[in-house]
DNA sequence: ATCCTTTTGTGAACCGATGCACAAAGTCAC
DNA sequence: GTGACTTTGTGCATCGGTTCACAAAAGGAT
């Protein structure tokens, strides 16, 4: 069904789109210096990658490098980000105004790759006002007004493990089918509701992992024996 | 060079040490509302995963499960715990008192999974001294010296992108082994350090990427499902 | 004690991702 | 224009991970 060898496949793989924001940061950084060349071999070093796979990752987007040459640093910013979807601006609510939202709302990293945060909610009658990083936080009773009124399509729920089903329900309901989830706990959604996670913790528990294989292990074990 | 089918062959699949933290959250949930066992099936819907997936994971870890039965939810939390080392207590500092690295030192999920936050570190005179989380802000320059006294091993990167090169690479000479970073950049570390990366934007990016596809893509392609 | 039910643990097929290695395609110097 | 050189794009072998599907193991009923 689908054409074997097209230059523009839209079928690109997951592990390649995981990959793009990294060279796309690498590629700021080349911009910014004022390079406007650089070879998959010094871009797959910048971007902490084997040169091999950065080809063939970009080779999913089409084929924008020049032989003997490398890759056009500027056009390559632009194409990357446009197969991200960076080249428009996303509206995105953050809910759970804790210490985590606040970092979030503050976060540089998102406004400057085309994410504009839009509105951020706290259930907490408390903090409902209050100014976090420019923004007004609005009551959670008017997720669904709010949502609606601003165009918001990205949500990130940075509320405690308890609400996040409840929110993320709401959410759903109100049209949103993009979710970037803080909260500890596993998100039931509808399908063509995309959800990614980010567990802090799971990370340092992977770290533990390997470093008490570094020590000598649960049993000091050399061999499996 | 190793025995191919040990229950307890030391070589644990990277893939399945990235989901024991999930299958710990799950079992620790259940523990709490006084589950005694848990079937496959069941345990793999609360932890998000399939089943046989869930049973090669542990089948990894050794045979702790009954046939007819199930797994015995505290007997699995323990194997869990011990194989991601967290049956011992890890002294984590945190170089970066921003917003992210507040969020960090005050987020719960650490501290409950065995990991105890010795040290916050920042080199801003402004907020050295400070108080975070219960914790004194210490200045940069004890950075060593504090690692050493107190035993870390764990260091948690929340810089700005151009400090965290630096820092990275006096928390080696200090003989830490093990960075979660946060900072946006790549690091370069020698062999034998593990540095794992949590870039808040690239998930956010990675959802851009996908909800642009729902809504008809760069070139209005309709996708072939 | 035997049969029936449940559920684990795993062999084997499958699938996607990785990395090597090289021909093709381009640049540059003269 | 020619030849030397550089670097891309990709075919192919390989690897690790996922999923299926089932035999083996345990428990409960009679």
């Amino acid at each position: 069904m689908k054409s074997p060898s097209h230059p523009r496949d839209r079928g690109i793989p997951e592990a390649t789109v995981a990959r793009l924001p990294l060279y796309l940061r690498a590629l700021h950084g080349m911009a910014e210096r004022g390079v406007a060349t650089v070879s998959s071999e010094d871009l797959a070093v910048a971007a902490g990658v084997n040169s091999a796979k950065l080809r063939k990752d970009l080779s999913h987007l089409g084929s924008y490098g020049t032989r003997g040459v490398g890759y056009d640093v500027e056009y390559l910013v632009y194409q990357i980000s446009r197969e991200l979807g960076l080249t428009q601006d996303w509206a995105v609510a953050i809910v759970g105004v804790g210490n985590l939202g606040r970092a979030l709302a503050g976060y540089g990293g998102f406004v400057s790759r085309g994410f504009r945060i839009a509105a951020v909610f706290d259930a907490d009658p408390e903090v409902v006002g209050d100014d976090i990083a420019g923004l007004n936080v609005e009551h959670i009773d008017e997720l669904e007004a709010v949502i609606e009124r601003r165009g918001v399509s990205i949500v990130v729920l940075a509320t405690p493990a308890a609400a996040a089903q409840e929110v993320c329900d709401r959410v759903v309901a109100a049209g949103v089918t993009s979710i970037l989830n803080f909260a500890p706990v596993v998100l039931t959604v509808p399908d063509g509701v995309d959800v990614r996670k980010v567990d802090l913790s799971i990370e340092l528990q992977i770290l533990a992992f390997h470093e008490q294989r570094k020590a000598g292990g649960p049993l000091m074990a050399v061999d499996s024996q």
